[in-house]
DNA sequence: GTGAAAGCGCTAACAT
DNA sequence: ATGTTAGCGCTTTCAC
C-alpha cells in the first residue's frame, strides 16, 4: 500500500527555520528583498529538506500554468514528430514545458482539445488543425480567454491569428519546372482527398507551372486517392494504364512518391529517364528508396523557430496579433527527376 | 492590448441562479444528491455563460492533475511516435491528457523532467530511458510522491518498477536462426555505441545463435557504430573490406540496415543472395529501399495497451507494484533475407 | 527586510 | 437536497 506522502511545503522549511511563509517564498523566486544571508539559508534548507514546488498551486495561483501546447493532427508523420521534437526542445530550454495533443484529423477531437487548453490554463498554442478545419471559431474561444495561439503549415482559411506557412504553391510551381527542365512534357499530379488548403494551393502551383510553360492541363492526369505508400503505389498503376502516359509524377507527400516509384520499377521504367517523380515533405524515408526520391522541403527548424518566437512575443507583449509569416520551400535533388 | 478576461466561475452560475456555488459543483460533476432539476438547470446555465471548469485550480484542489507523462529519449525515431501516438489516442479516450517530454538521451535532462513531473503532480508516468541511464535513482523519487510509474522499451537496469520489456536476445537469437536457415555461415552483426542493456540482450542473442549452431564467434564482425543510415553505410563498408567477408548482417535498427543494403547494393552485392540483412524496429522505412528490409518487429500497439493498463492498475488500486511484461518479438519477413 | 492578512476556484466534510 | 465552513500551497498587497 502507499504509504504517507511526505510532501514538503514552504510552511515546513519556513517551521524549521523559524520565519514566515512569505519569506520563503520571496527568497525562492528571487524576489522581494530578502537578506542575502536569510536567502543563502532557506536555499540550503529547502534542498536540505527537498522540497519541490508545487506548481498546481503555483499555476492555480498565478492563474496561469507555463505550459506551451502543441496541436497537431498525427504525431507519426516525419514532419510533424519533427516539428514537435524540436520544438520541445527550445520550449524546455526556455523554461516552459509541453504538453502535445492530436487531433487524429478530427475536427470533433479538436474540439474537445481546445476546451481541454482552456481549462489548463495554457500559456500559448502552436497548432496545425485538421484536414477538415476549415473555420478558426473553435478556435476563437482561445482568444477569448486571452491565450494567444499561433497557426504552423496547415491553418484554418481566413484565420485572423498569427501563422506560420509554407508557400505550398511555389513549391509545387518549382517541382513541375523542374521536371520540364529535364525534359518532361507529361506531367502528372497525385494528391490525398484532403481537402485543406495545402493542397489545393500545390495543385494551384501545378497548374500554374504548366500554362507559363505552354503545356495543356490533362484532366486524367490529375488524381487523388489515399495518404499512404500502398496508395502511391495503387495511383501510379492507373496513371500508367493511361493510354497517354506520364513522364514526370508530382506526388504531395514523399510517402505517396515513394509507392510511384516502387511501382514504377516493378513494371520496369526506369527513374528518371521513363518517368520523374518528386514528393513533399524531406520525409528521410526518400533516401531509403532508389533511387532516391527528389523532393519539395520545408525548413522545420526555421517553422520552428518561428512558431516559437511569434508565440512569445504575444506571450510577452500580452497582445494577440495578426502576422504571416510564409517560409519559401525549396527543391532537395536526389536521384528522381 | 489584452481586454479583460471573462472568466466565468462556479460562483458566478450561483449568483444567477441564486444558490450556493457547492451545489453548482455537486451538479457539474454528477456527485452527492442534487434534485434533478436543479442539476438540469445549472447546465444549462453554466453552458450558457460559457462556464468551463478551471482545471488548475480542480487539480490543486484535489492535489492530482489529471495528467499522464511519457517520457522518451527522443520523439522522432519511427518507435517512439508511434508508441507515443497510439498512447496518446487510449490515455485521452480514458479521460486523461498527456504530457511529453523529450531526455535527448541525457540523464542530466531526464533528472530535470522528473522534478517537473513532480511539480506537476502528475497521475502517472510512462517511461523509456536514455542509453546511459542505468539506476533508477532518480525515478525513485517519483515514488517517494507516490507518483505510479512504469519502464516501457528501455528501464534501468535491476529496475524495482514495472516493466514493459522486450525479449531482445530472443529477437536477435530468430534473426540469426532465420539466417543460417537461408544458408549462412558468416554473419556480421552491427550495433551503435549506445551502452543499454537492449543492445547488450540483443548481442547475447546473436552469440548464443551462433554457439547452438555450431558457428565461430569471430570478433571481427561484431561492430559498433552510429545510429543512423550512414552509419550503416559506413559499417558495412568496413565489414565488406573484411578478407572474410560476412553473408548475413543483423544491424540493431532498421535505418542501420537499411544504410548496409545501399551499401551492399553500390558495391554491386546482391540481396539477400549473396548477403542477407535483418534490421530491428519494423520502421516503415524498411519497406521504402530495395529489397524490401526484413525486420525483427516488437508489437507497439501490445506494448502501449499493456503499458498503460498496469499504470492505470497501479493509479486506480493507489498501490506501486513490480511487474515485469515481456513481449515477445517477431520477425517479419520482407525480401532481404 | 520581514510579517500578517487575504484570496485565487474548487471540493470534502459536516450541518441543516 | 442544499448550505456552511474550511482549506489546499502559493503569492500579492500592505503594514511595520
Amino acid at each position: 500500500m502507499i504509504e504517507k506522502r511526505n510532501t514538503v511545503t514552504i510552511k515546513d522549511v519556513a517551521r524549521e527555520l523559524g520565519i514566515h511563509h512569505v519569506t520563503v517564498s520571496r527568497a525562492l523566486r528571487n524576489t522581494g528583498s530578502v537578506k542575502k544571508e536569510t536567502r543563502d539559508q532557506i536555499k540550503k534548507k529547502a534542498s536540505e529538506l527537498g522540497y519541490k514546488p508545487n506548481r498546481l498551486a503555483q499555476n492555480f495561483r498565478n492563474k496561469r500554468s507555463n505550459v506551451l501546447a502543441v496541436v497537431v493532427p498525427d504525431l507519426r508523420p516525419y514532419f510533424f514528430s519533427k516539428f514537435v521534437s524540436d520544438f520541445m526542445n527550445i520550449a524546455q530550454e526556455a523554461g516552459y514545458s509541453v504538453m502535445i495533443f492530436q487531433s487524429s484529423e478530427k475536427t470533433g477531437v479538436e474540439k474537445e482539445i481546445i476546451d481541454a487548453l482552456i481549462g489548463y490554463r495554457v500559456t500559448g498554442v502552436v497548432a496545425s488543425v485538421t484536414k477538415d478545419t476549415v473555420y478558426e471559431s473553435h478556435f476563437n474561444i482561445l482568444r477569448d480567454e486571452n491565450i494567444p495561439y499561433v497557426f504552423f503549415d496547415r491553418a484554418p482559411e481566413q484565420a485572423e491569428a498569427t501563422q506560420v506557412l509554407v508557400n505550398n504553391f511555389q513549391g509545387a510551381y518549382e517541382a513541375v519546372v523542374a521536371m520540364i527542365k529535364s525534359g518532361k512534357r507529361k506531367i502528372a499530379y497525385i494528391s490525398t482527398h484532403y481537402q485543406h488548403k495545402i493542397f489545393r494551393d500545390r495543385l494551384d502551383g501545378y497548374k500554374q507551372a504548366l500554362k507559363d510553360n505552354n503545356l495543356p492541363y490533362i484532366k486524367e492526369l490529375v488524381i487523388k486517392g489515399g495518404f499512404f505508400m500502398n496508395d502511391g503505389f495503387d495511383q501510379a498503376k492507373k496513371l500508367m494504364d493511361l493510354k497517354e502516359k506520364p513522364d514526370g509524377i508530382l506526388a504531395v507527400r514523399d510517402e505517396i512518391g515513394i509507392g510511384v516509384i516502387k511501382y514504377l520499377k516493378k513494371i520496369g521504367f526506369r527513374i528518371p529517364e521513363d518517368v520523374a517523380v518528386i514528393g513533399f515533405d524531406n520525409d528521410p524515408m526518400g533516401v531509403a528508396c532508389e533511387p532516391e526520391l527528389t523532393t519539395v522541403a520545408q525548413s522545420i527548424p526555421s517553422m520552428v523557430s518561428s512558431s516559437f518566437d511569434l508565440l512569445i512575443r504575444q506571450i510577452n507583449s500580452n497582445t494577440l496579433s495578426f502576422e504571416k509569416k510564409i517560409i519559401e520551400p525549396s527543391i532537395i535533388y536526389r536521384g528522381s527527376v
